[in-house]
DNA sequence: GAGCACTGC
């Protein structure tokens, strides 16, 4: 047994021995489970090890037999890289041998892998080649609580796929909260009952009735498909506290109960969690106001920032430890409660309020909200104040506004735009999406919406099956389907070249810029040095140009251009894969553009080639037309809907008649929209004449 | 004149 092997006393002392992981008491249980049963729900705490050290149980008791792998995905790249890293080193085996990792871009998996890594994502797309996922013996689902978009779309696809392989296939789902009923049901159910199964009432599963269940007691109702087994954690008690009475204002509310902490209570860094950026940054500026204000003597107070908007370089000051004599607090978005873990945090203040995207299938705007956060959702805030030692948080809010609450966040699937995620079912061969079993279902407004998307860009016939071939490349095309559809038609206009290029820029959302400290004016002018009169996208294009002329090999050229080199860099990345796609649809690829190093905007080669651009941009975009009126501003082709050019678009101050636009969205109540390009009104009939009727 | 929570292929 591995417990006793004399190997485990010269871990390196980074890790504890696996054996003294508080999972090592349940090595027997877990593979009697999941020998057992199908499907085994580990409801694991912070620090109970069940991520790294199930695999190596399931491998060590033969699940790798004949070539057989065991997978095990995550929501994030970070996290399928980081634990990969850690499993091989103690495995001590080299990774991308015995155990290995697998993301976009990075397959770092050999012959001989038997651990494998990766994104769920990325397994979802394995699942296109080999739609039995037949290379594994186990998948192992973590972090399934999140509830990601293909964490949702993943586990329904596994349930399909186990009604096949009931003998040979073994599923563990892992989940630090308390939905492991709702997982087991849901593996337990007919596909025709899981509408009705949301219905019921949230059964009220304690943590202690999970854990005296330890898994041993049949569970009546699924005790055929898997069982639940919890595994107790390391984590320290937290003390939570609410206000007596509500904050007016949870911002200042924050900065003065930093101070309280900071002036009362014992060592220990601070986590806030506030909504965006711009709350942020006011935060961080109260606090070194009123930092001088403090006793010349008495403890110092560091704030700093944490948001995903922020340089890597920036980010990674919240985890260097604060000067002697000074208590560091962060800022921090959501970011903070899942995706970034910072030791050292014994102090957590809460506001509950958390920006939530959400798809109105109705106007096809997406809406960015500041909205309370899920009970769920506090506890884990809270949690991360526990991590080293006994903590304590405070939240802004009262203990009655608490219990009102939400029990968890709404699932992304029941807010997401789900023309991407039909478009990969259909791909997968399942064709009835009303009966897919989804783990809550969406509401069928987005499935009607996601539907008349995808017919009326020729991915689906009238009878939504997936056409032949316009709609099985467009599925397999790691972009969404309008820009899929653009790349696709790029060839009819000579300028699949461009188009790749403009894809791979438009992937990247809003990173291409870093202001720099108080420098926005100069990013302003650095911005429309690249700028033409069409539009965003061809001065999308420019910035590509420039980057891979210049900024790959002159360390100044992006910081000079106020851009972003990682960013830049992914697009790099991104542009390349898609081009292998292109290649293998039989689409041919002429490199025209001619490297352009004096930053000549205007001409991309050849005074039609930018009319050609946007003509097929109008092929992907028609149903993100708008026409601008006087004011400046624009409205939808209905009629009905006020947008504005989102300030980072060159829209925001020139004129043009009709345009076509990557996305919008509603923040503070109006909707913006982002990377605008000029079009002619009559491309839209010549291009969508089912869609535009107008003559 | 005014601004994007977080992931992923």
């Amino acid at each position: 047994m591995a417990e006793f092997d004399l190997s485990a006393t010269f871990i390196p002392s980074l890790h504890k021995p696996s054996s003294l992981l508080p999972i090592a008491r349940h090595r027997q249980s877990l593979l009697y489970l999941i020998e057992t049963y199908p499907v085994t729900i580990v409801v694991g705490q912070t620090g109970s090890g069940k991520t790294t050290q199930i695999p190596q149980y399931l491998e060590q008791a033969g699940w790798c037999a004949e070539g057989k792998i065991i997978a095990v995905t995550q929501p994030r790249r970070v996290a399928a890289t980081t634990v990969a890293i850690r499993v091989a080193e103690e495995m001590d085996c080299k990774i991308g041998e015995e155990v290995g990792y697998s993301i976009r871009f990075e397959d770092v998996t050999s012959s001989k892998t038997r651990i494998k890594f990766l994104t769920d994502g990325l397994l979802l797309r394995e699942a296109l080649v080999d739609p039995l996922l037949s290379r594994y013996s186990v998948i192992m689902v973590d972090e399934a609580h999140e509830r990601s978009l293909s964490t949702d779309v993943l586990l329904g696809v596994l349930k399909k796929i186990l009604k096949k392989r009931r003998n040979d296939l073994r599923i563990i789902i892992s989940s630090a909260t308390l939905q492991a009923e709702e997982f087991l049901n849901f593996f337990a159910g007919d596909a025709e009952m899981q509408s009705n199964l949301k219905q019921e009432p949230q059964s009220a599963v304690t943590l202690d009735d999970l854990i005296a269940q330890g898994g041993q007691k049949p569970n009546p109702t699924s005790n055929e498909i898997g069982q639940i087994i919890s595994l107790e954690g390391r984590t320290y008690p937290v003390d939570i506290l609410y206000l007596e009475n509500p904050a007016e204002d949870y911002v200042e509310k924050a900065v003065q109960t930093v101070f309280d902490i900071h002036t009362k209570e014992p060592d220990g860094d601070i986590l806030v969690f506030l909504t965006g950026r711009e709350e942020i940054d006011n935060a961080v500026q109260r606090i070194s106001e009123r930092a001088a204000s403090l006793h010349p003597r008495a403890q110092a107070l560091m704030a700093l920032p944490l948001y995903a908007g922020l340089s890597t370089e920036q980010q990674m000051y919240v985890f260097e430890e604060a000067p002697e004599n000074t208590r560091k607090v962060i800022f921090s978005t959501n970011i903070a409660e899942a995706s970034i873990t910072i030791d050292g945090i014994v102090y957590v203040v809460d506001t509950g309020f958390v920006k939530l995207r959400a798809f109105n299938p109705l106007t096809g705007i997406e809406t960015l909200t500041a909205t309370p956060v899920s009970k769920a959702s506090a506890t884990q805030r809270a949690g991360r104040a526990g991590r080293t030692r006994p903590g304590k948080c405070f939240r802004l809010y009262t203990e009655p506004n608490y219990q009102q609450l939400s029990e968890s966040t709404i699932p992304e699937i029941q807010r997401s735009n789900l023309a991407p995620v039909i478009l990969q079912l259909k791909a997968l061969g399942i064709d009835n999406i009303v009966r897919f079993p989804f783990l809550t279902s969406p509401p069928s407004e987005l499935i009607i919406r996601a539907l008349e998307v995808l017919y009326s860009l020729g991915a689906l016939d009238t009878y939504t099956k997936l056409t032949q071939p316009l709609g099985t490349r467009m599925a397999e095309l790691a972009v969404e389907p309008m820009m899929a559809k653009t790349l696709l038609s790029s060839q009819t206009f000579g300028c699949v070249s461009e188009i790749l290029t403009i894809a791979a820029m438009t992937s990247l959302g809003g990173t291409i810029w870093v202001p720099h400290d108080g420098e926005k004016k100069k990013m302003e002018t650095a911005r429309r040095k690249f700028a033409v009169e069409e539009g965003d996208h061809i001065t999308l294009l420019n910035i590509y140009q420039a980057f891979i002329t210049k900024g790959k090999k002159e360390a100044r050229f992006c910081h000079d251009h106020y851009l972003n080199f990682k960013a830049l860099t992914r697009a790099v990345s991104i542009r390349a894969q898609l081009k292998r796609y292109l290649e293998r649809f039989g689409i041919p690829i002429p490199e025209s553009l001619s490297s352009n190093p004096n930053l000549q905007p205007l001409s991309v080669g050849g005074p039609d080639k930018g009319e050609q651009i946007r003509r097929c941009l109008t092929t992907g975009y028609f149903a993100h037309a708008a026409r601008m009126q006087p004011d400046g501003t624009f409205r939808n082709v209905a009629g009905g809907t006020v947008l504005y050019a989102h300030p980072s678009s060159l829209m925001f101050n020139r004129k043009a008649e009709w345009v076509v636009f990557h996305e919008v969205m509603e923040m503070g109540g109006k909707s913006y929209v982002r990377d605008v390009s000029r079009i002619e009104k009559g491309w839209l009939v010549e291009y969508a004449p089912e869609f535009y009727r107008f003559a």
